[in-house]
DNA sequence: GTATTATTAGTGAGCACTCACTAACTATGT
DNA sequence: ACATAGTTAGTGAGTGCTCACTAATAATAC
């Protein structure tokens, strides 16, 4: 991968980030990246490939924030670093995090079952720790998480911290 | 309120709830309402007008929704109304509310202190039946509803209807 | 020397918005 | 009662401009 071709990536993204899609020219990507505006064109195709590439990583991205809680053996551990997640997240990820949260608004990019592998951890965790409900108890946290991390994007890591103690003390964990 | 400038308006929501704001022209818009496209500029001055008056409605209707809760004199219910809030709106409401959660993505109109009478009385309620941290309940609460909100809207009134249940019962309402 | 990477200079389509105008209605003077 | 004057609602072609995208050409690398 080129500089050039990285640079129009990382400025894409930041621009779709907070313009959003849509909003965003390829003229002010090509501006933003140092870079002649064909040469978006000459790397992906066209604007939508443009996205298509970012949300490439998505996949990849989200699939190593998951594995340590996949991967962990122990139920309460599993609903700890889940509750931890959100508070995680290196501020220099907020943007692709938060492209990621606004393009759940479009059918094309909503893709629920994203999440299937860390509610089915969830559940077991919650079944394991002799919850009634471990389904349900999975979804609503999973739901919880969610919120919590619209809450950081939207206003801030502070404005979510009291939630931190508060969900680990809740949940005992 | 002529029959035309309310044909714009709900054509307008319509679109804007789908397609988003900066996706949608005017002349769609204009198709969609069976009007001439220089009436929208003559009713509403430019296209964020359009968008200002769509959201004029917002504050009335929200006030509207919240106001059984802000009233109700039992803590008890007070969190059973709120838990019942995200399942009691009507279909036909759907596009006014996913316009709502699409523009709170847009700092113009994220405007948090919209739910802060809600979540006072909220924080009444826990405070009233006991609970340690009342405040803290009462924003974690808020979260799921919106989260709850964002589901059906997102994925229709079924996938959430688990969570009414569970949530009356966790919350012993 | 030939791929590959890049720039430059376009292109037509579609955008938000304006403008000159008409039609229908309302208020006023006699 | 009726002409006159003024206002509001509505039209649709036209405006300059920006858009996503392309083609020809240049620079660079191996």
């Amino acid at each position: 991968m080129t500089d050039k071709k990285e640079s129009i990536l990382s400025a894409a993204l930041e621009l779709f980030a907070h313009e959003g899609y849509n909003a965003t020219s390829t003229s002010q990507i090509a501006k933003k990246a140092a870079v002649s505006e064909g040469l978006i064109f000459r790397h992906f195709k066209n604007k939508k490939g443009l996205l298509a590439a970012l949300m490439e990583d998505a996949e990849a991205r989200i699939s190593k924030i998951f594995a340590p809680v996949i991967f962990e053996s122990s139920p309460k551990n599993v609903i700890r670093k889940v509750i931890l997640l959100p508070f995680s997240i290196d501020q220099s990820e907020y943007d692709f995090w938060r492209l990621q949260f606004i393009l759940k608004w479009q059918q094309e990019y909503n893709n629920p079952l994203k999440m299937k592998p860390l509610i089915d951890k969830l559940a077991w965790a919650f079944s394991e720790l002799g919850y009634e409900e471990p389904e349900e108890e999975a979804r609503l946290l999973n739901q919880l998480i969610d919120a919590i991390s619209t809450g950081i994007l939207r206003e801030g890591l502070e404005s979510q911290l009291p939630f931190k103690a508060f969900l680990l003390k809740k949940y005992s964990v």
